[in-house]
DNA sequence: CTGAAAGCGCTTACAG
DNA sequence: CTGAAAGCGCTTACAG
């Protein structure tokens, strides 16, 4: 018989012999009514087998500030195509972003560069699909947005909210850590000069080294090496060279341990040193950033790594855009917060007894 | 200047001179409009930066029995909950599902059970998010989903379209595999005797032994431990109990081959022959199902496993999902497919000479 | 080809 | 404590 009709709060309120404000005052837990109204709501809405329309509801308090239509979220790799979709790094990024939702009874939409053509908005943003987005890329053009709520995770902006990892911080801690572990000499490896994070680490690194009256460019080895988003790197990048610079300097300006702006690059120096014999933590000892578990783990010795707090980075970014979504729009200042990570220690290090 | 007031099609209808109706028919790309009006409507939502409310899009359209067209397909854990996200074997189907959307202009919404109440439909699909969903878990009932375009991948179903792995075959294929090697005595280890995968597996075993007139029940050890489908294994199944059974056989019956149902109870098997001080492939040979890189290599020696085809299952579930939605519906019949995978060969399996 | 208008299912002042 | 009613932003017959 059943017609396959919609049940709608009207049903429910016929049914319950009340109107439909009262069922909606009910279904929305709202204070003092009549329990038995409420009871007989409740019941209507059992037998009729009642479900909510949330698109109605959504509409309905439209009248009130939030800025909830979809009910979704995007979350963007601005520059990375979906071949990277699986490095770890990049899941502990929207993992979080999907538990935030989840949280909030929400949805996300995970969109890679695919499908965005050059310039033009990512499409869950051009078909409507989201109610703000969480942007990954170090070089977005966040204007495009227009006023869609926004949050930004990897290149800062005075514009709009970020959450992003404290990367000066980052370097400035694993110097000093190396500092405390006894060592003077201490170089920093980059291949590739004109990442922004890799820049950051490297001023946190110098900063430190100044302070302490021991920095020396001659330890310091940036070159830069053309890195294509749209693949991921399949190799380690080649380390010969700049190691082989560094094991020239006369014996007392030689570094005893090395920074690599990466976790991937510091697997290519391990690969350079033993080329060169040298053994790692023994002789120089290795600190890398990311804290890749599993390449970490399957250095020989086991790497020590400073751990972005990614997982962080985005559950803070997520949160910020449900408050832009959720709150009066003054509550909502553009503000940066930067995001701290920690060493996670193995067998990469020495300590230097003086 | 701007209050941050939501654009609506009105503002849109206003700036472009046009009635909201009209408005709404560029928007949906109607036939027989004049071009001129598209042209004015397009500025008039570039310039206001306008955007579809999509809530109220799906509450006017209710009128009509089409259906919705969101560009979204859900994909839904109907029986995990979130703390499983991040195994393996998920990710492959979910990230073949994400796949299949990017190819189609799609997007797709991962679901977990989290927020489903019991005998609920997955929010996703309540809130009319989705076009359609493909849904795993051994236990759904379709039929709650009404005529939603639906695909099935873990359970089978005569009522609608189903693809899944095809565990009898993979049960057969690994049995013919150590015959083959040598193996006549080949024995079959379960852990939950309850769980359809391994029962599909046992059946495809056991047939292909008994065409060989080898089968014997001493040699399947299927006992019932319950597992926990809210939280994920943390701990290898106790495998001493049965594999003491086994070695505790006359000489004469003992397994040189055991073929466990995946590759966690292989894990667990390997723990109990360490404490037998049986040693893998020299004295016994092993086979799991599932092949999950990562455990299969830490084992030692390196596990031998059947892969289950996890990625292909989904990417072709999608595609199938994509047929029932853009297809008339007469062409979409219901359909199982049966999906076969294949073994990876480690260094588990000792070749038995004659 | 287009406008005016009804209606989708809810929420929420407002006036008792 | 509750009902009547306006309104959320769209879609879609309907009548030109």
């Amino acid at each position: 018989m059943s017609l396959n009709k919609t049940i709608t709060i009207k049903d429910v309120a016929t049914k319950a012999n009340v109107s439909v404000g009262t069922v909606s005052r009910v279904l929305n837990n709202a204070k003092n009514i009549n329990p038995d109204n409420i009871k007989r709501v409740n019941e209507a809405v059992k037998d009729l087998g009642y479900r909510k329309c949330s698109a109605a509801q959504l509409l309905g308090s439209k009248k009130n500030h939030s800025k909830i239509r979809t009910g979704n979220i995007g979350f963007v790799f601005a520059e990375l195509t979906s071949v990277w979709q699986g490095h770890p790094h990049l899941e502990h990024y929207s993992k979080a972003v999907e538990k935030a939702c989840r949280e909030h009874g929400c949805h996300a939409i995970i969109e890679w560069a695919d499908n965005t053509k050059q310039g033009e908005l990512p499409t869950c943003v051009l078909e409507g699909k989201v109610d703000g987005v969480i942007v990954m890329g170090t070089n977005v053009d966040y204007s495009k947005y227009g006023n869609l709520p926004l949050v930004g995770i990897s290149k800062t902006s005075a514009e709009i909210q970020c959450v992003v990892p404290d990367d000066r911080s980052a370097g400035r801690t694993v110097a000093e850590y190396l500092w405390n572990k006894g060592h003077r000499r201490i170089s920093y490896m980059c291949n590739s000069s004109s990442n922004m994070m890799f820049i950051s680490r490297f001023h946190g690194y110098k900063e430190f080294l100044e302070q302490m009256q021991s920095f020396d460019p001659d330890l310091v080895k940036m070159y830069n090496e053309h890195i294509q988003f749209d693949q991921p790197q399949t190799s380690f990048p080649d380390m010969t060279l700049p190691l082989k610079e560094l094991l020239d300097l006369p014996e007392s300006k030689r570094p005893t341990a090395i920074i690599t702006a990466n976790d991937w690059t510091a697997a290519g120096l391990y690969a350079a040193f033993r080329q060169q014999e040298v053994s790692v933590a023994e002789q120089i000892s290795v600190v890398g950033f990311d804290n890749l578990e599993a390449l970490c783990c399957s250095l020989f010795p086991a790497l020590t790594s400073y751990a972005i707090p990614f997982k962080q980075v985005a559950y803070t970014a997520a949160q910020k855009l449900f408050a832009q979504l959720e709150n009066p729009p003054d509550e909502n200042i553009s503000s940066t917060e930067l995001i701290k990570g920690k060493i996670v220690e193995r067998e990469s290090v020495r300590t230097i007894k003086s």
